[in-house]
DNA sequence: CGAGCCCTTGAACGCCGTCAAACTCAGTGG
DNA sequence: CCACTGAGTTTGACGGCGTTCAAGGGCTCG
């Protein structure tokens, strides 16, 4: 991205962190114009760090923030009265989470850390004060959720509509996808911490079952998942079979 | 920007619908102030049909829109290279529809008129430049896209987690409580144009079973869905059933 | 009256969930 | 140093549920 350093102080409780991986995101759509940075770099009011496995919850003395997530993966889910788990999105470094809990005030999904998870947290007053002089922000905001839709809508029809062994491998494509975007591995090698059943219970299937389909994946040579790492070892094949086209992910 | 003009208004191409009933659910959530809702009618450049089944797409002589249904059904859908369909939202009066074709400009989905439809079609440019001096309205379609994707979340619980009976009865819950919002029946009784094979498309079942299913609920006496018309008749065994909660409606 | 769509029901197969057991590995504490 | 624990992964056996295939019903519309 073109344009950055450490920008000299916009407001007096700017906090400085170098190259906002969200600034990023968004500058691949709209381009900012250098206010406009300052201004998302403002609003982010300080750093906090949750232990893994730990909920996100807005709890403390800030129940009314946001987060930009700055290192680490979170995930969130709804459990069910029978005890199941509903695992809704997974979030990797310079995903926005927690607007829809924000504004609505109506979730009924949790925020958990996956891993060590450090996140900048956005203050609500803060951004609807900053809404009202820019436009752009607004609008910048606005595409990162319609963004954030585009990933649910895809999940959807893979839960709904994909076979288990196109769905695991329509998952792993896409995250692959959102991974290199941010410079994080390629499309085809990455770390990812998730575990089994917890991506299971992303895509609609019992970890044991999830588990055959890694098999299955792996003894067609075109995947294997092991010790944190993807590899997917035959892209075309497995493009074909998910039916995948990353135009969604930009 | 060639707007129709067809319509006297107050400012040039301001429509003067009376009581759009977008402006009714925006201000549910944020009291507008009157030139608000003035900008919110001025952005309707003009009314336009679809038939039955007709799609609704982008073409024409208006690339660039996206569209306030404002009488009859739609919805969006994904059809498979292997022929299935999976049905994403349903859409009623009032809802907004198109946003994220609009701006993601990567949408692989489709709009579809379910019943004879009617829109009020809102040009982007003309929502963009609205945005710069409003924050207050960029706030209520952030709103709007988030009410959104909180329905989506629903759904998407109910196709990964919900055994179909319990997914059937949260359908016809949920289907409930959005038109006794807009006034169009009530939570327990109203008139649903939708066939069988579209909400199993919705819901991830085959038509089949999703017959069989209907065939159960109406067995145990909590629902009826027949000729177009849904009864329930057994509202809280329905919501136990369903694990309902409607909250994210509003 | 025939065509086509939608709804309904039956029969049979097979996928995927459930239950169960065993293994690895990291962490903990005796 | 080793036993113990618990989380995560892997594999097998089995049964039920939902899909597929098929046929027949009612309805509207040309």
């Amino acid at each position: 991205m073109p344009h950055d350093s450490s920008q000299p102080g916009a407001k007096s409780r700017t906090l400085h962190l170098p190259a906002s991986p969200m600034a990023g995101k968004l500058d691949v759509h709209i381009a900012f114009l250098p206010e406009d940075k300052a201004i998302l770099d403002a609003l982010q009011i300080r750093k906090r760090v949750f232990i893994k496995g730990s909920d996100i919850t807005h709890e403390g003395q800030s129940p009314q923030s946001a987060y930009i997530l700055r290192a680490g993966w979170a995930c969130s889910y709804k459990l069910m009265r029978n005890g199941t788990r509903q695992v809704i999105s997974f979030y990797v470094p310079g995903d926005l989470i927690g607007i829809r809990r924000l504004l609505l005030s109506s979730a009924d999904d949790n925020l958990c850390a996956v891993t060590r998870v450090e996140v900048g947290e956005i203050n609500v007053e803060d951004l609807i004060e900053a809404f009202d002089g820019n436009g752009r922000l607004a609008m910048s905001i606005l595409w990162s959720t319609l963004k954030d839709e585009a990933i649910l809508v895809q999940h959807l029809v893979d839960v709904g509509r994909r076979r288990p062994i196109d769905r695991v491998a329509h998952f792993f494509l896409e995250l692959g996808s959102r991974l290199a975007l941010l410079g994080l591995g390629t499309r085809c090698t990455y770390q990812c911490p998730l575990t089994q059943s917890l991506i299971a219970d992303a895509l609609g299937l019992t970890a044991v079952h999830f588990n055959r389909v890694l098999r299955q994946l792996r003894e067609l040579k075109v995947m294997t998942f092991h010790e944190g790492w993807v590899r997917l070892l035959d892209c075309q094949r497995l493009e074909r079979l998910a039916d995948f086209d990353s135009s969604y992910l930009q």
